[in-house]
DNA sequence: CTTTTAATTCAATTATTATTGAATTATTGA
DNA sequence: TCAATAATTCAATAATAATTGAATTAAAAG
């Protein structure tokens, strides 16, 4: 489970809109992943700027990243989201599971959201 | 549902420290709810600072408040908090309820998260 | 090896948020 | 009415966050 700062961390990082916009993008374009100039071109964003968010995104867990030739591929990372969203569940509902549902069903189910770290991130 | 600048005011509201804390102990506290002044004590704020952030996250539709003798009541809604878990739950599965399974159970659920606005908020 | 492309890092600036202390509003009780 | 309590609003300051343009690193292509 998330501790209070971490989740301050996470919640941060997808409280400005172009960095939630990247995401969302991130996780649509699941699982190629997406350069980031062509995230930049897509959001109209100047290159520097958006290499800012990104590296936002990856201090918080939600952007994975891993060099292919002279691009950087970013990728979402569900693990994170999901350990938010049991986490703001949990704040929500506290001791009171019947207000908003049981998710610790989904949050234990198999094959969801599997930590995709296949390549070592960029440094 | 959520369009993506009602999302990020309310990630905004959460993503800071005392704001989610007092969130926290709202939640905890249904359904009573909490005097702003209790709420400063506990997490040792000013009553300023405190105000500025119930404030905040009244605007986001987090909290609502009410006026009761000197006191003014905070509690804790809910609704705000099941329709942004809703919105990221899209974001984050998009076109795949197999990665975090299917969460429209609980957001159309009866009982869940009844909007508790029984008095006027407080101007 | 030089040039081009992709992206990041850095320092400076700009913009946004949070905190503070003083002043103000509302309510209660002496 | 007057003093005390609870909270907010306001203006100023302090602290963070975001953007910019220039410089740098890395890879590919001529």
């Amino acid at each position: 489970m998330l501790d209070t700062k971490s989740a301050v961390t996470v919640l941060t990082a997808l409280a400005q809109g172009h960095r939630l916009e990247v995401f969302r993008r991130l996780v649509a374009a699941e699982p190629e992943g997406m350069a980031a100039g062509e995230l930049a071109r897509q959001l109209d964003v100047a290159p520097a700027a958006l290499s800012f968010h990104l590296t936002h995104l990856g201090h918080a867990g939600l952007v994975t990243s891993s060099r292919q030739g002279r691009s950087i591929i970013y990728r979402a990372d569900f693990s994170t989201m999901r350990t938010l969203l049991g986490y703001l569940t949990q704040d929500c509902c506290g001791g009171r599971p019947e207000i908003c549902g049981d998710l610790s069903v989904w949050n234990a189910a198999e094959g969801c959201a599997p930590t995709r770290r296949t390549s070592k991130d960029v440094k």
